[in-house]
DNA sequence: GGTGCTCGTGACAACGATTACCTAGAAGGG
DNA sequence: CCCTTCTAGGTAATCGTTGTCACGAGCACC
């Protein structure tokens, strides 16, 4: 199965069977013919382990994310699949695993095995470690800790911004938000747009409208609850990731309260099945990766990288839910 | 950064850098100190490629789906993930793209880079090549063309079967299907498991209950508006998948025929949330990951494949439209 | 007939890490 | 005090592939 044992049969040597494994067009017609034919009933196949190490680098480029189970992080790396199919390369998926250790034990693995480029969604390992490295890392959604490098990533602030100002605009003074921990770099820039809008429109901040910590919708739907409970309940709310939505949605179901208007940051499936059909900021998860990948190619390209960050736009999906005033009005689809 | 550069800081030799790199206990106190702290200081990392290629093997096991983007695989993969985190093996993950040449180039590309193990999702490729190749693999969801091995796969027939048995029994005697091309080997499971339930209960088996050829939730969604128009409409639908199963969901919302029964084959978020919530048979895609895990491990303790299917059971989870009688009762959630 | 090409091919080294094998002391047993 | 057994460490070969260089043959051109 070695190449050598294909050239042994073929009769050549092994760098003749070499060129015509890789299509080399200095060989001639027949020797080029025994070769094929001695691999074709060996069965053998290239040792991308060896030739990585012999070439000095693959035709693979990686990606790796918090979890791939993520439907917003799912889309992207199809998004990327295709992208590196037409470019010709092959992709690993990979994901850090949530700690800091396998997170940097997995970048590593893959530079290890030589892949030409990574797009890596960084979480709480330390990337300084990359500054010594030459292969080409394209970052998304979040900065790099240690690293002082540009992202491709979403307006998270802006949009979030935008979310509350639109509400606002329909007439809400009291607007709430549901948001896992702060120390989350996105869910941090997504509480901080709220923060702004309210800022801008003169609305009350209160910590009684605030439910952190929500980190999936059954955290989310006990908060909900405790949220829109209580004489000053809000009459709308902003919950800044699809799954945290996904458990305000079904508590005000359950609680038959859904005049509450409702943004959601991330869309979800269904969410325009719903009555009210729910509003979303849409992140579009095929741009980002396909902004990263044109990011990625320039850096394969050789051109570096200018520190400074892609901006993915967003936009606002209206479907009832947001545009509902402030009363119980029901805007249906 | 190569072994030999730490051992010429640490003045010993590549092998004791070796040595203290790969724990290797015979090593000074001291000695390690020195090739610890020149690790440290010139940041090197271990080449995975060079490694695996003396060693023979990697501590990476892959996973090759269709899509990563389908919520099914992505949760097999999350659960994959995890198990191979406490196994201390990383994963990759790698999709076929739809297409027998890149499938099997993705297959034979993992293979060269000498994992562990391989777990895939078979599709269109001939997978004969593999009888040559001593990597396990295990296959999942669907039989490989071309090599004769056992499969860990749900039980697409007996659940669907069961789901249509389900809605007989609430009383509906026309029953509809919506489903995917029936050249796809799961569709055609479930298909037959809809024809074998309806014929047990002695009930019709006509062509215009049986939408076939919907790829997805927008097929589906005309598909259904066919369907439930006309004299003969039927009075519950079992979908064959949940992307068609959002089809045939917005298509009742749309229409007002919330009363038309309904059974998903597969489970999507918010089917509870919905009016009435929607029954769903569901995959578990864990349960299937995990059963996986186990046949590899087991393969890759050197224990030979018996060649006989694992099945993994479904559930059914009642949840008011799978329960719904036919005449136009509500059952709500 | 020399000179300079290109063509097809092969010998050989090298990619970076590991392993089989070996050395020299040191330690311990009799 | 000699011999065996460890211990810490080194040397060289090797994993499979490919880049470099060299070689002989054939050919065209002056």
């Amino acid at each position: 199965m070695r190449l050598r044992d294909v050239a042994l049969a073929a009769g050549t040597s092994t760098k003749t069977a070499s060129r015509v494994v890789n299509g080399d067009a200095r060989v001639a017609a027949d020797t080029r013919r025994r070769v094929e034919h001695a691999v074709e009933s060996l069965g053998y196949q290239v040792d991308v382990t060896a030739r990585s190490l012999r070439r000095g680098v693959d035709d693979t480029i990686g990606i790796v994310v918090p979890t791939i189970g993520d439907p917003f992080f799912a889309k992207a790396i199809e998004e990327i699949e295709q992208r590196s199919l037409d470019l010709g390369v092959k992709l690993l998926v990979a994901s850090n695993s949530h700690s800091a250790e396998t997170e940097r034990e997995i970048v590593e693995g893959l530079i290890g095995r030589r892949v030409a480029g990574l797009i890596v969604t960084p979480e709480f390992a330390d990337y300084s470690f990359l500054q010594r490295i030459p292969t080409p890392v394209v970052f998304i959604d979040r900065h790099p800790r240690g690293l002082d490098s540009g992202v491709v990533r979403v307006d998270d602030e802006g949009a979030a911004r935008a979310a509350v100002l639109h509400l606002a605009e329909h007439g809400h003074r009291r607007i709430a938000v549901v948001t896992d921990d702060l120390t989350i770099r996105t869910s941090n820039l997504r509480h901080r747009g709220y923060r702004d809008a309210l800022r801008e429109r003169g609305l009350p901040i209160e910590e009684r409208l605030e439910a952190h910590g929500c980190h999936d919708a059954h955290d989310a739907f006990h908060a909900t609850a405790t949220l829109i409970s209580g004489p000053h309940a809000p009459t709308a709310i902003f919950s800044s990731r699809s799954e945290t939505s996904l458990g305000v949605v079904r508590q005000l179901h359950a609680s038959g309260r859904t005049d509450v208007a409702l943004i959601s940051f991330g869309d979800f499936v269904t969410a325009d099945v719903l009555t009210p059909a729910v509003t979303a900021i849409d992140h579009d998860p095929a741009m980002l990766a396909s902004a990263a990948m044109d990011r990625l190619t320039e850096r394969m390209a050789g051109i570096p990288d200018d520190g400074s960050d892609t901006i993915v736009p967003l936009r606002l999906i209206e479907r009832g839910s947001g545009e509902m005033a402030p009363a119980h009005l029901e805007a249906s689809a």
